[in-house]
RNA sequence: GGCGCCAUAGCCAAGUGGUAAGGCAGAGGUCUGCAAAACCUUUAUUCCCCAGUUCAAAUCUGGGUGGCGCCUCCA
């Protein structure tokens, strides 16, 4: 598989430190709210990474954090007179009902950061112990970005840059040795919540919790990191620095980094307000929708999200599940001699093929599900012409299930046909027969208004829940 | 100012040196009592513009134009 790696900017075979074993990390969500789309694609993205590598084979570890102490947890809590802690079991839950609805995963360890203060204490005393860190008295525990030798080589920027400022930047000087230095702990202020430290009362900063929980669960060095682009500076950056700095050893093998969803042709984000809540939009369209948009795109092109898009995936998607609930319908009632089999099977395996080889070429998601596309055409065609075996399309059947759910993407349903829709389905296939067309369709008003449709087949009714 | 990304049909989107995948929407047709689903046909002599390299470029190089992002919390 070629994945590719920010840190060098090209595309690259990937080989996990152990043969067979991945360890990877994602950076979670601050849990101060419900999360948006643009939040929703990196959980997305490198949930169907872990789901396709353990497809190929893989065992992996995989870790996501949640952010559970910051600015913005600080601030909801005193708008709403709660604790910090409420809050975070609040959008903690709040999370997994989204993350569930999106069919990810759960990661192998989720650590959350208030539990990880040993961990993260312990790395901010290493990097004071190398003479890395220093204290601002009153303020809190510095990283000096002098004494990283490889500062920038994630984003490219050079610290002369960053020290020059750029025009833009506003970075307060005070009291730090250099305009980059970034705080890995904060002392105390009144009406927050804080930890012990051998520094001071206080609490971590933002890019410590990260370095630490990676360090506590997976070791020094791990093969994957993925985040959103906007990450790569200063997070990721600083990750590397802490990381490499105290432990002395490459941290992450692989950067990935997936690109924006756009609204309107920019970022979509909480600071511009042009966001949209996992939430409301499962309000409008099924979560699967809201997955396979996302993955019908490439991971690193930016994407853009309207109405109509959601729609063009919706009716896209349902060409896959309708393939699979027709074949599923057929499959036990169809005569097929078997002489379409061959032809079958061999588009079976194509693509099976085609998928794999365009997942192993840098996650390309948008290209494997035209293979599923391809296959479900294929499939129909053979379900037409009504000459193959239950036995192949079975395969077929499948191997559909087994490509969308290396995507996430549910097919199954379970949903059962009630008594009540199954006699009035028989009653109207007994009018049809008498060719009373008019009760026929009267019956078939009553099963839609029960929310089940029916429809007519060469192998009798098939009916279905809307 | 520094660093970087993007531009392919009505819409979305792959392809990144070998002669334009796929999906949505539209049109026509087949099937069907009707409906639904499905299948077939159809929709870019052409990939923002200009120049160059090459037998060959959407793909590489240079220059434009337009849009976006990071450098500050941000997925």
């Amino acid at each position: 598989m070629k994945i590719f790696n920010t840190l060098t900017r090209q595309k690259e075979e990937f080989k996990p430190m152990v043969e067979g074993h991945v360890k990877m990390y994602a950076c979670g969500p601050t849990v101060y709210n419900y999360f948006h789309l643009g939040n929703a694609r990196p959980f997305v993205t490198f949930d169907t990474l872990r789901r396709y590598l353990e497809y190929r084979g893989y065992t992996v570890e995989f870790c996501q954090n949640f952010t559970d102490i910051d600015d913005k947890m600080i601030k909801r809590a005193n708008e709403e007179g709660v604790t910090v802690k409420d809050i975070a079991e609040r959008y903690i839950g709040e999370y997994y009902v989204d993350a569930e609805g999106l069919n990810c995963k759960k990661p192998t360890y989720q650590p959350r950061a208030t539990e990880s203060m040993d961990a993260i204490i312990s790395l901010v005393q290493t990097l004071m112990d190398k003479g890395i860190a220093y204290v601002i008295e009153g303020d809190g525990v510095y990283y000096d970005v002098t004494k990283f030798a490889g500062y920038g080589k994630l984003s490219h920027y050079k610290l002369e840059d960053l020290v020059a400022g750029g025009g833009e930047r506003k970075a307060s000087y005070e009291g730090k040795k250099n305009p980059g230095d970034f705080a890995i702990w904060k002392f105390k202020k009144e009406g927050e919540p804080f930890w012990p430290s051998p520094w001071g009362d206080g609490r971590p900063g933002w890019h410590i919790e990260c370095s630490a929980m990676i360090k506590k669960h997976l070791g020094d060095t791990i093969d994957i990191h993925g985040g959103g682009k906007d990450l790569i500076f200063p997070h990721h950056e600083n990750e590397i620095a802490q990381s490499e700095a105290a432990n002395g050893c490459t941290f992450v093998n692989y950067w990935m980094h997936n690109a924006f969803v756009n609204v309107d042709g920019e970022k979509m984000s909480k600071s511009l307000g042009n966001f949209f809540t996992i939430r409301d939009i499962a309000a409008h369209f099924p979560y699967q929708v809201i997955r396979f948009f996302i993955l019908s795109g490439h991971y690193r092109m930016p994407i853009n999200f309207s109405d109509e898009l959601l729609k063009s995936a919706q009716n896209g998607l349902a060409r896959i599940t309708t393939c699979v609930k027709n074949l599923k319908f057929v499959i036990g009632k169809n005569q097929g001699d078997g002489s379409g089999d061959e032809a079958l099977y061999a588009v079976i395996s194509k693509a099976g093929d085609e998928f794999i080889s365009c997942m192993d070429d840098d996650l390309n998601t948008a290209d494997a599900i035209t293979a599923i596309f391809n296959l479900v055409r294929e499939t129909n065609t053979a379900v037409g012409t009504g000459n193959c075996s239950d036995k192949a399309l079975k395969a077929a059947l499948d191997k559909l299930i087994e490509l969308t759910d290396v995507l996430g993407i549910e097919t199954e349903e379970k949903s059962d046909i009630p008594q009540e829709v199954t006699d009035l389905v028989a009653k109207r296939a007994e009018a049809k027969k008498a060719k009373d067309y008019a009760l026929a369709d009267s019956i078939r008003e009553q099963i839609t208004s029960l929310g089940y449709s029916v429809k007519d087949t060469a192998n009798g009714p098939q009916v279905e829940k809307i």
